[in-house]
DNA sequence: CCTCGTAATAAACCTAGGTTAATTACCTCA
DNA sequence: TGAGGTAATTAACCTAGGTTTATTACGAGG
């Protein structure tokens, strides 16, 4: 788990949506991150001026609204870039937080010499834009099964999804990422359990 | 509403998200679209291998379950990108149709000239990448809405993004734009009447 | 002028999921 | 051992929005 192990980690992920990446422009400043299950790596209203790269573990995207109900947005897998788009880009704060859900490693660095890179380096470019549209596609498909799909059907997509997680992680959290309470998750559980 | 003034606006778009790109790399035929309202660019369950350039006008995403049940997923005002993003980078079928919404023109060209464009010009694709983050962007906040906003409150948020628009748009539209029924809407409509 | 077709509204009823409150089952810590 | 604290479940009740069925209001075409 040392530093070049892990930077190592972040240019194969580059290298899988684009080859020919020069690597040796990205002079930058890398902080490590080591997470326990709970530990975050942006808070929800906090200014960030920094992009993640998940090494290893997962983590949830959330947010708590005014009225103190919380709604998981994305449950994001390493390898992944992590962080908040919008906090970066129209430099605002941030809309959720983003915690580890089980012990993880990330790498953090600042967003400004991740847009320098984009200046210089075509090959690094073109893999990030293709990043973006792999998770504009993942929104897209969240949103239609928001939509178009009952709670019990998102439950199940869940357990399809995620069936290496499904027994670990807190039934709340599985409840906020579908959308629903975990009372009415709760009441689909043993529904289903009486209905095989 | 010539050609090369379509081309025009849609080099303006680009160089509104980075300057410096060059065009004469971008050697393309493209076909003009004159739309009027209920023409489709694209049809939900087609492939496609062309992405449209919007220049005037406006349009809807919208897709049919096969319960029957429309979901209008995004309305995009011009001038703006396109087309799925999905049907494109992965080679499948389109989850949505493209529908004018009001009297449009757009221009379409292929998909590979524009990624030919992409292995070629730096700038042309940090502005197609900007605008990835914009789109993206946007996808997050109407999840947002959709999940901690009531209906009446979307239908509100509605009125102030489309204002021009939302005694032009069709209820039926509108009311699957916010995810609920005609007659949920017509209620909400009544209700708002009645108490000021 | 009438007729057919669609959009919008309205009323009556239904249901998925929210809300509140109580119960049980584990934890950890003292 | 026992006292809190939290997670999960259950039951009773409530409500926003869906569903069904009419009704009204505009068209466009004959």
């Amino acid at each position: 788990m040392d530093k070049p192990y892990l930077i190592q980690q972040l240019k194969a992920f580059f290298e899988r949506y684009q080859t020919g990446i020069n690597w040796s422009l990205w002079q930058t400043e890398v902080t490590i991150h080591m997470l326990n299950t709970g530990d975050c790596l942006l808070r929800q209203g906090e200014q960030s001026s920094h992009m993640f790269f998940l090494c290893h573990g997962m983590v949830r995207y959330f947010s708590i609204s005014e009225h103190g109900k919380e709604y998981t947005q994305t449950i994001a897998k390493a390898p992944r870039l992590v962080g908040s788009t919008r906090a970066l880009t129209l430099s605002e704060s941030a809309l959720f937080s983003i915690e580890a859900v089980s012990t993880s490693s990330a790498i953090s660095f600042h967003w400004q010499s991740f847009y320098q890179q984009m200046s210089q380096d075509l090959a690094f470019t073109q893999a990030y834009a293709k990043f973006l549209e792999d998770i504009f596609i993942n929104k897209e498909q969240k949103e239609h099964a928001m939509v178009k799909h009952s709670a019990t059907q998102r439950y199940l997509d869940f357990c399809r999804d995620f069936s290496d997680f499904k027994d670990v992680l807190p039934k709340q959290q599985i409840a906020s990422y579908i959308g629903i309470t975990p009372i009415a998750l709760s009441r689909i559980r043993t529904q289903l359990k009486n209905t095989p």
